[in-house]
DNA sequence: CTGTTAGCGCATTCAG
DNA sequence: CTGAATGCGCTAACAG
């Protein structure tokens, strides 16, 4: 049924080693005998089995990706990131959603690493001691894309999350705004929640603002939460007058609340965020945001990957990528 | 250094065939010959090499997904609906993004098949001949997911796209809508967006609406060709009093251009679309849809590809999901 | 219940 | 430039 490299052989009158040759282009073959291969490849519609040459060479140009959520937009776009250099170095890649779950992501390395994939990518969430372990028994290299590990085992490439929170408060800052009131992503998470909230403290801190405890919620990144956040911000007493979000969605969310209250943005409050996704255009008013380079991040952590793989050496194991606030018309000066 | 059956073996002192049945969960070995060998895994960190294991018992466990693009957020839903089902299954996925490329859809089906998987699911996109013919050659069953073969040759699941618009327009004719103007996806996808268009037709047509040519645009599925289409219609001599967007984006890109002219929706046009993504909550006003079962489609392509891998029998190689319109807040009556 | 023996399809020495 | 031989790590009969 399956058509081998020995039927090739045989239907050219060669030797298997001699096909073995042409199909991984190894210069040592004369043109013509070379053509005569091609011809019976053609002929016999045969297609070299990866998992035979895989076993054979030990190699299986191929790298792990374990995504924590597919759905999540900022992720697919590390991921196209991570495809684009991925082909233009001739890996393939297998993706493996791991539902942000820790027990699927350990899982899924495990199998990643079983399949004998040549590198391994692992993307967001928080990296814990059971993930270095797991790491740790792959002979193969691993790093880390949107996410970090605190103690730099691990290379990683990802932005500095706490600046960029910073960068945000700051823009607000300089519109002249004091009070500030920030919805955040859950403080559990070190990389990510934590770091946007810190970010913003130090903002405040160093504009001599003092931080007011009922001015921070927590949401779950989710637009429903932007709005039922924004709701505690909006009482007569406390009305902050401009808002960090830590995510987009939870912004427009936050934006929809404010206006519901027939209020505007942002010329009662203003509003930015964290991410510049699509929906940062598609929504009124337009959503002043940090952008992250999410595609950027998958390229060259992608990029490092290779690197690694290939046993090059590598000047930095450890990249931060740079942020940039984009300025649209949610956030506006504060009122005199 | 990388361990092998044959190290836990001798670890364990039995014969490797041993270990292999205790991986392998075979029932024909004694309890405690089961214990020693696995307390010998332990010891050595011995983890199961699937490569080899798929060149001994061809068979991979594996099966590939190819999607159009990884960043549509309706594919990643289905792409959910997939994973469930294979972790179900006990099956790993590989999914290979294709970026919406004829020629690249062709490579990756192509490496796929080379990696040995045990079946394919092939997302999105047009089906051609080009495909068929590598269908043909994998020696593995191939579902479609989310697109159909015209020929009915290859197994599918889908919605009724074409009933889909068609139930979206008559939702607005009911309202009493009769100018009804439509924004298309290219007419050149003979599943989603030549379908769309038949199906706005023909509810037309059964109304007795004679239909205006100058009320179908085509736009890109993108938010930006949204606005740009309704531009064309916001012409005070052939103003639509409600319309029809092929998607999600689309629509809402045709309200915020509806609003930007100092109009109202739905009160002074209406706009429903194809898609429900989570965007429709979060607009104002929310937008009705018709809600494609996304998740369905994913679920139940990898459970028929499951029984197609195991030579089951199946009674229904071509399955419709059922859609359904879910009615918000930017349809409305036409006025009087 | 357990061990022995062949391959799976291919890359890779090593000769020639 | 080409062929013969070996083994990658494991499963799958086949014996016992």
């Amino acid at each position: 049924m399956t058509v081998t490299i020995y039927d090739v052989a045989r239907e050219a009158g060669v030797s298997m080693a001699t096909v073995s040759r042409v199909v991984n282009n190894n210069p040592n073959v004369k043109p013509q005998t070379r053509k005569k291969v091609y011809e019976a490849i053609d002929r016999l519609g045969y297609r070299p089995n990866a998992v035979a040459r895989g076993l054979a060479s030990k190699k299986t140009t191929t790298v792990g990706v374990v995504i924590p959520d597919i759905s999540n937009s900022n992720f697919a776009e590390v991921a196209r990131g991570i495809e684009d250099i991925a082909n233009m170095y001739h890996y393939n890649i297998i993706l493996c959603s791991a539902d942000k779950r820790k027990d699927k992501e350990i899982r899924v390395i495990n199998t990643l690493l079983e399949k004998q994939v040549d590198g391994l990518l692992f993307m967001g969430g928080a990296v814990t001691d059971e993930h270095k372990q797991a790491f740790k028994t792959a002979n193969v290299p691993v790093v880390l894309c949107a996410t970090t590990d605190e103690q730099n085992e691990i290379p990683s490439v990802d932005i500095d999350h706490e600046a960029a929170a910073y960068d945000a408060v700051k823009t607000l800052i300089g519109h002249g705004h004091r009070d500030i009131a920030m919805i955040s992503g859950t403080l559990q998470d070190p990389s990510v929640g934590y770091a946007r909230y810190q970010g913003y403290k130090r903002a405040l801190q160093e504009a001599g603002i003092p931080e007011r405890e009922d001015f921070v919620r927590v949401g779950n990144y989710r637009y429903e939460s932007g709005i039922e956040a924004m709701g505690h911000f909006l009482e007569p007493d406390k009305l902050p007058s401009a808002v960090f979000a830590a995510t987009d969605e939870m912004a427009i969310g936050a934006i929809h609340a404010i206006q519901d209250k027939g209020l505007s943005v942002p010329g009662d409050i203003s509003v930015i965020s964290v991410d510049n996704s699509r929906m940062a255009e598609m929504v009124r008013p337009t959503l002043s945001a940090v952008a992250q380079p999410m595609y950027d991040i998958g390229a060259v952590s992608m990029r490092l990957l290779t690197k690694l793989m290939k046993k090059e050496p590598v000047e930095q194991s450890k990249v931060i990528l740079p942020h940039d606030v984009v300025k649209r018309n949610s956030a506006g000066a504060a009122q005199a």
